[in-house]
DNA sequence: CGAAATATGACAGTTTTATGACAGGCTGGA
DNA sequence: TCCAGCCTGTCATAAAACTGTCATATTTCG
């Protein structure tokens, strides 16, 4: 599960890559300047980051040097998308810490292209990678969960919210944080829809005995968690 | 628990707000003008304001300077908010010592985006956040409350009040006091109530063998101390 | 002792969460 | 293209959990 945040101020390039981006199955968060930006990396941290490089306000570049010099974020990638008049060549100069750059316009092949390099290079692939919480694992490479060896169903979206929070241990999340780091930002749906989805995950879980990991936090969320309490 | 104070003179504004804050977590109260607000501040000391610009009386932009000049005060964040036509710019450059500017009409996403990146800024965001005092600990990120490693449940509210009380320790807060902060102001509450949530969580502490930290003042109110008075 | 203030226990109304059912959408095949 | 079957988002309803208030004890203090 892969989630990138597209920063631009434009609304129709940003729901265009929106869109793009969704169908090659990766999750979105939209920003539209700077502030949103940062704010959006706080609450729900993604592992790219499409930047527009001119945007009223602080510029992307300006939060681009900012990401990259707070040691918390300065290792996300960031993807710079400039417009064909800026000249390439000078801006890669100005030392942003970008880790790539995309001229508009761009085809959606070519961006898609340097995504998964940058992802690649990042480590952040899901190629290979396994997670592991006691006896469940989850297999990114292969998509698959098991439980003691024995492999378990999931739908789709049961996959990338027990991965989610496989991956998210321990901390409270609120319904709409499990919404924008699930569904993706920009989707309208029912808050409590989640509560549906948290119980027909529970109910897979506990049919192989791994239950009671997923508690209810009231009026606050939900969290994943191995230590049961009582 | 984070307290955010809405200042403006217009009731259906301030409620306006009020219902928007609170829905995201946050316990508001309100002022209807800088005289009130003044008071609120140093009764029930909020993490956040959120001042009207134009307001009968002192205005917006007085109260903040008068802010910013006490050193008491200086640290708290504020966000002004001001009408379209009273031109952004000019505003800004007025060195009122606001910490961000929203003009109306606006979002209430596009608020809580700044609401969020002010807090982040000014270090009072909950995340990560965990509270001790003895072997108590609160930890806001996992929203969880152990003694001695112990884990503890809480209700909502009994929450809110420890969370209170363990950030606010020795010293006497009167009944009123305590509604303002934990349940937010413009509830209109028993004040008896306070005694009965004081017993649950008085009750819930003890049989871990914490009793005694929340402390009756006669005539006053509560105090939380680790110091026990005989 | 008597008034005032606080602690308690019980309780009913609310709020919040869990559940079961359902219909539209989508997918892969026929 | 059409169909069967799985996914999914939403509801209505049931089930829990929480809360505010009261009436009634207890305690405190002059």
């Amino acid at each position: 599960m892969v989630r990138i945040l597209v920063v631009d101020d434009e609304a129709a390039i940003r729901q265009m890559l929106a869109f793009a981006l969704t169908g090659e199955g990766y999750i979105t968060t939209e920003a539209c300047n700077a502030d949103q930006a940062q704010d959006a990396i706080h609450t729900n941290r993604p592992d790219l980051i499409l930047l527009d490089w001119m945007m009223p306000g602080l510029t992307g570049v300006d939060l681009a040097r900012r990401l990259k010099r707070n040691p918390e974020t300065k290792d996300l990638p960031i993807i710079m998308l400039t417009a064909r008049g800026e000249e390439h060549e000078k801006i890669k100069g100005l030392d942003t810490g970008a880790d790539d750059y995309v001229t508009k316009p761009f085809s959606i092949q070519e961006l898609m292209a340097r995504i998964r390099a940058v992802l690649r290079r990042s480590g952040k692939e899901k190629e290979g990678e396994i997670l592991v919480i006691d006896d469940l694992k989850i297999d990114l490479g292969t998509h698959r969960v098991t439980i003691n060896g024995q492999p378990i169903e999931l739908s789709p979206t049961e996959f990338r919210l027990l991965h989610f929070f496989v991956s998210h241990p321990e901390r409270v999340y609120s319904r709409s944080q499990i919404l924008d780091n699930v569904w993706g930002s920009n989707v309208y749906i029912e808050e409590r829809t989640v509560d549906v989805h948290i119980r027909r995950l529970r109910k897979l879980l506990a049919s192989h005995g791994f239950a009671d990991y997923i508690q209810t936090v009231r009026s606050v969320g939900y969290r994943f968690s191995k230590t049961i309490n009582e």
